[in-house]
DNA sequence: TCTGGGGTCCTAGGACCC
DNA sequence: TCTGGGGTCCTAGGACCC
């Protein structure tokens, strides 16, 4: 039988959930029916747009661009930071509705839901509006629900237009309302790709989902198959109820200053080993692969990754290799943005049993101590002493460890 | 005071082996 | 005299998502 998938999207989630927030403790704005944007520190160069209002929007305002430029389209723009705590909150309580409708639902980003409708009593519509006022009547911020008989029409549905609607895409419909659209609404056409599309007289949905499956295939290998299918609404993954296993966890920071020499790059590496150290610990599992990256200040990007013999989740061991992968490639340059992320991951159990000698092991002892130390009295009571006077934060990493919800990026 | 941070997946080229 | 070919592993880079 055929499935009913709904997507659920929340409308400016970031900057939703800031107005409600503030609306909640009196504040007489609401920043949604303003031109306001959450954005990050600029004195911090972490000045960009994450979430804009409708009005922000009207301004030509664009996710992503710089609070600068968006300054310069819109001189009265309200800025507030971002407070991620609140947005987790807000989206577990969005999800705790939701289950109310289905068991099976997955959650796709902190504003995004999948929920799998199928065989249920009620009217999928009536479901549908439903769940919306009721998110917008208790919960005060408004959501988009697409519906289809998969996950990637849904998706496509709940992109059509906003606020506060429900629309649906199954189909039969997609002649009319989804191969109109430019190639780059598509899921998983950026615009690299788009670019691409574009220079070979592709310009819509429509013609990506007519052109030639081998050609495309030929052109674009496994991704332009990815997205001729899905032009042609092509897409069958389930609704995942239990996230997948966690791949590879990755920490990175941009300065507030270009580093230019060895010694700060390595304090740098130090701190945000120690964040990604613990990560690794706390989910229990080792990691055989570690690659640093660096940004240089012309926003050049590179990196280097290497295998360990034996898989690891001590803080000294991604420390050592991280500086020693920085030393062979750091080509002397100032470096803006640092980033360390440990892959082939493995389940660390089989390696403290049958590794009885080793080094990593009284490492991982003293790890293990001091993560339960800042776990209980707060990072900053234990910091290294290479820190002191430094500048430079003892712990680097912005993940909120508490309530760790699946990012699934760009696979549904 | 101009450009974040956390992810997944794919490809290409070289090394190495038989 | 004229340099195969397939498979696997490793690394670097790049595409995309929210």
């Amino acid at each position: 039988m055929s499935k009913i998938i709904f997507h659920i999207d929340v409308n400016s989630a970031y900057l939703s959930w800031e107005a409600v927030y503030r609306l909640q403790y009196g504040s007489p704005i609401d920043l949604r029916e303003i031109p306001a944007i959450v954005g990050g520190d600029q004195s911090k160069r972490h000045g960009i747009v994450l979430a804009k209002s409708i009005p922000a929007k009207e301004y030509g305002i664009l996710t992503g661009e710089t609070i600068y430029s968006a300054l310069q389209k819109c001189p009265n723009l309200t800025i507030v930071p971002p407070s991620y705590q609140l947005y987790m909150k807000a989206s577990n309580a969005m999800v705790e509705v939701l289950r109310e409708y289905s068991p099976r639902i997955q959650r796709y980003s902190i504003d995004e839901v999948f929920l799998d409708y199928s065989d249920m009593k009620k009217p999928y519509l009536d479901a549908a509006y439903e769940i919306k006022d009721r998110i917008q009547k208790e919960l005060g911020f408004t959501v988009n629900i697409g519906i289809s008989s998969n996950k990637l029409l849904a998706k496509m549905a709940s992109d059509f237009k906003k606020p506060n609607r429900v629309h649906t895409l199954f189909p039969e419909e997609i002649k009319e309302k989804m191969w109109p659209l430019p190639v780059e609404e598509l899921f998983m056409v950026g615009s690299r790709t788009k670019a691409k599309l574009n220079s070979r007289g592709i310009f819509t949905i429509g013609e990506l989902a007519k052109a030639d499956r081998d050609y495309i295939y030929s052109w674009l290998k496994k991704p332009g198959l990815l997205i001729w299918n899905y032009a042609n609404g092509m897409e069958d993954s389930e609704v995942r109820n239990t996230p997948l296993p966690v791949k590879s966890v990755g920490n990175s920071t941009t300065m507030p200053f270009d580093v230019d020499n060895k010694r700060e790059a390595h304090l740098v590496l130090l701190g945000i080993s120690e964040m990604v150290g613990m990560r690794i610990r706390e989910i229990e599992q080792n990691a055989r692969v570690i690659s640093l990256s660096v940004k240089n200040s012309n926003f050049y990007s590179y990196s280097h990754q290497r295998k360990l013999d034996i898989p690891t989740s001590s803080t000294n061991t991604i420390y050592r290799v991280a500086k020693e992968l920085f030393d062979e490639m750091w080509q002397g340059e100032a470096i803006r943005q640092f980033s360390i992320s440990l892959s082939e991951l493995s389940s660390n159990d089989f390696f403290q049993l049958s590794l009885l000698d080793d080094y990593d092991e009284r490492e991982e002892v003293l790890d293990r101590t001091i993560d339960k130390l800042r776990n209980r009295f707060g990072y900053k009571c234990l910091i290294r002493s290479s820190f002191l006077h430094s500048g430079i934060h003892p712990i680097i990493g912005g993940v909120v460890m508490e309530e760790e919800y699946p990012m699934m990026s760009s696979k549904l």
